[in-house]
DNA sequence: ATTACATATCGACAGATGTCAATATGACGT
DNA sequence: ACGTCATATTGACATCTGTCGATATGTAAT
């Protein structure tokens, strides 16, 4: 077979690839996934934002101020972030704590070298 | 001073922080604007596809089929990916050949460890 | 219970995005 | 010059996205 073969879905890891393996329609879609929830200039500075902040955390009223955005807005954009796994949420008392994943990103490294180079 | 400050641009290398430190809004939309381009399935198969292609090359007509897209679509996804700086563009012929920049993506590194940890 | 405060959800809206069919552009062979 | 083929552009469309104001939910203090 000359034609380049589609790898299965990964088990082990995320998206590890054979040389001249194509990733995996449902790891492509894993991928873009996490991409699209760093795609936005002030997801990207509430990241920022938390990671720098006193303790590795911060809550939604830390925030809004920094990006300039309504309550609401940085509320929906936290969401995002914890739903790509990229944030922890832990609420205590009447605020909601965030904290940056380690290696949340890291995680998809082997795409980025054995898919891309 | 007891908040934190905010970087400027950085003119070496991309995004590079002290501790503590925000990540500058123009660093943010920047690295956002590569991320965007990662954001979609199609895009990153596309990639992958090129990377993982006869000679780290191909054209448009290579990859219509194995993604299942239009002409126009590909083509489309491509100007994205060549705008992003992830990919080249070389017309040779009738053909426009797509190579993926080494380490195009690796060149973010620094925002990953340095403001997101 | 009532009040105050932090966050989430809802509804709305403008703008961006992915897709295709149709068409234009450009390069080669005849 | 003409026809063919690969790619790009255009126009149209449905859907998704980021944003806000208004409101709901939930938690704690009084």
């Amino acid at each position: 077979m000359t034609s380049t073969s589609v790898a299965s879905t990964s088990t082990v890891g995320c998206c590890v690839l054979s040389p001249g393996e194509v990733i995996a329609p449902a790891d492509a879609e894993h991928l873009a996934r996490t991409f699209k929830a760093l795609s936005d200039p002030s997801r990207i500075r509430l990241l920022s934002l938390i990671a720098s902040a006193d303790g590795g955390e911060a809550c939604i009223c830390d925030l809004t101020d920094p990006v300039a955005l309504s309550q609401p807005t940085v509320s929906h954009h936290m969401k995002q972030l914890v739903e790509a796994g990229l944030v922890t949420r832990e609420q205590r008392g009447r605020w909601a704590y965030f904290r940056v994943v380690p290696d949340a990103i890291e995680r998809h490294a082997p795409f980025l070298t054995s898919t891309i180079r």
